[in-house]
DNA sequence: GTGAAAATGCGGAAATATCGCAACAAATGG
DNA sequence: CCATTTGTTGCGATATTTCCGCATTTTCAC
């Protein structure tokens, strides 16, 4: 595993801001040659620090106007059950999380849809026919005052 | 706002793929000329359709063994309040999200650790001492099927 | 059809990434 | 204390890519 110096972490830090930042300005920020540079981020590109590159988009332009958060109970608790719930979920373009919890259900997921009647729709028609599915439970998101993950 | 044909899905479904393609793969990839790809791309920046470009970090690989989703209920509901509670979890670095949400409690968390004991740290010495904080309930991840903003 | 507006492809200049190489620094062992 | 090894750095040359002007083609409304 690459080590984290200080310069490692300066490096991280301004690709997590800009992505694709030049390596000529990445190296003027941190302190370093253009080539050392270079070496210390292909390694943390190898290594696999750094997992890779996004961009970044403007859900709201792309007509998403709606997130909520939900938790999900299943009334069978078995593998198979589990794995039929997690398969359905992959097909879904609304859910953009699916994490498995501990506490009284086993699921929350992140879902994005166009307005409340889309997200209707995916609750009634999506979720609500999933024959795993217990309980459900919604938690509209008003607004997100830090989200480092966006 | 820029309009969406099927080529301009193509090229932000490539770049959220991989942020630093270059520009001359994507050309290739969506069926066009560098020259009219490049200026497609930078309409899609220039409107804000693409916010701007991250790289991904390997959370695991840089000490976060713990993750956990965390609702928090106010005593007190005034504006005051809600913007003193923001400005703490802004200065909290294990906090990468924090959500408004609707229901029973007002926020909802995400909190990075690095293991269960820094998680306890944080909970009690940060949340715990905040004031206005009321009810904290936490919810751990066990595991991910589905991460799209990873 | 016809004209206006937008998008496209081409080509070249400028900027950038990439890699070999030698010098340097820090650790290791005698 | 010195020699050796290992890893990092900066330099410079080359290959690649970005970027922009320009002429052509396509699209669309009338």
């Amino acid at each position: 595993m690459a080590k984290l110096d200080q310069t490692n972490q300066k490096i991280l830090r301004e690709l997590c801001r800009d992505g694709r930042v030049s390596n000529l300005d990445l190296a003027d920020r941190v302190g370093l040659s253009p080539s050392a540079c270079l070496r210390r981020v292909q390694e943390l590109e190898r290594s696999g620090v750094i997992a890779g590159y996004r961009a970044v988009l403007d859900k709201a332009k792309l007509g998403v106007g709606f997130v909520a958060y939900v938790t999900v109970g299943l009334n069978r608790h078995t593998k198979d059950a589990q794995e039929a719930f997690e398969r359905a979920i992959a097909r879904a373009p609304e859910v953009t999380e699916c994490h498995n919890i501990t506490g009284a259900v086993e699921y929350l997921l992140r879902v994005e849809a166009a307005d409340l009647g889309a997200y209707k729709s995916f609750h009634t028609d999506i979720l609500g026919t999933l024959p795993q599915v217990n309980a459900i439970t919604s938690y509209v998101v008003m607004g997100s005052p830090k989200d480092d993950r966006a």
